[in-house]
DNA sequence: TAGATTGTTAATCGATTAACAATC
DNA sequence: TAGATTGTTAATCGATTAACAATC
């Protein structure tokens, strides 16, 4: 799509999962600190503000290049600005949002994905009373229209919030148009392809894991 | 709060959290098979289906107890029995909502949570215009009022879903009341002190990882 | 230049997996 | 009993952290 981003000769296979998984968070900070006016941030501060030791930082960055300026840091406009380009937020990311019942109205009306270039650009559902309706601005499509939508509007990304007895389906159905990024809201973990990433949002298994924690005395440090 | 569950003088800490935190995917995984009739699965299977080594499982298992049977398997009825216990899961859970915006609506009007036992018991705002009505069965009330609810209601968990700028002051004030498990909606990672359990729920940062592996080729394995 | 902080290598830590004796 | 699968120990793998030479 995009060109790639490995100056010395690093393969992209050798970032771990679980520092591309930062990546978005040391976003967050820097964003963060540009709003607030600081020009050059050190990878102390940075570890403050991101309950993580300043080596990782500077480890994660190294499998990217390199940011900062020793002695001095990294200047948070053109840290944030190389990180951004790595994520591929840069570009807008068209999404289809699969699932327009309660959980779905809530995703297609919430404002907080299209400030960070995610462009909603269709709503689709089956049930024939849904199908037509205006919902946060887009008109609802049937499923049956799918693959023609993700053609249409390059839509790159799927939100899928359909009951659990349909999710697998729909999940298969999405990867069959060529979708290559799921957002998944129903409470399982589908199965998907090599080659394809999923996320789960699942806020009762977050809820599950922390009555461990209230059950049998003491909490962790500073959560996950 | 309940008694604990370490039988062969296992401390409370020896347990990572990553184990604790696949707990409930086992619950989920055996309460789906046991729906299907299934009454006895062993490592291998219970792996094919939460796409996890049957080692791994084995491994996570043994920091509870001893739950299987050899050259059998685990009755599923009594593995999830003993997860349940473990997880505190038998245990009704008293929830209160802060925050009754577009997001805490919808999550006051998600059925989702209480056929897992979490009851929401409480919806909580500040905005006078907000406070006194009706929302998925609840009258809200004045964040003021949170130390009286929680107190009242024996509430253990909080849902927080406010703006930004309010997040982490709520946080702070939700902790003060006693509050040890904390659900947090806002894109931002509160700080909470030792002992006091949060989970971001935070989809733009799912996404954000996602365009990563869109932007720069190839795709995980199954996604994470 | 002297001081500070990066980028990177090596050491440590912890989690996952393999292997197998115990045992149902 | 023979076969299968657990529970557990030891080996492996990978991620985090410490340390320091390079360099701004």
């Amino acid at each position: 799509m995009t060109g790639n981003f490995f100056p010395e000769g690093l393969e992209r296979n050798e970032v771990p999962d679980v520092v591309v998984a930062r990546l978005p968070q040391y976003v967050r900070t820097l964003s963060q600190l540009l709003a607030e006016g600081v020009q050059v941030a050190n990878s102390q501060q940075l570890g403050e503000k991101l309950q993580i030791t300043p080596a990782q930082i500077r480890k994660d960055l190294s499998y990217f290049g390199r940011f900062g300026k020793q002695g001095r840091g990294y200047r948070v406009q053109h840290l944030l600005d190389e990180l951004k380009q790595i994520l591929g937020l840069t570009i807008r990311w068209n999404v289809a949002v699969v699932g327009v019942g309660r959980l779905g109205r809530a995703i297609l009306n919430y404002p907080g994905f299209n400030p960070d270039g995610f462009q909603l650009v269709a709503a689709l559902d089956d049930n024939p009373a849904v199908v037509g309706e205006q919902v946060g601005g887009l008109t609802v499509l049937p499923v049956s229209s799918l693959a023609e939508v993700v053609n249409r509007h390059q839509v790159s990304i799927a939100i899928v919030a359909v009951p659990i007895a349909h999710t697998q389906g729909v999940i298969d159905r999405v990867v069959e148009c060529g979708i290559r990024a799921i957002l998944n809201y129903a409470p399982i973990a589908p199965q998907v392809p090599p080659g394809v990433n999923i996320r789960n949002i699942d806020p009762v298994l977050s809820l599950q894991s922390m009555t461990y924690y209230l059950a049998n005395g003491a909490g962790e440090g500073a959560g996950f």
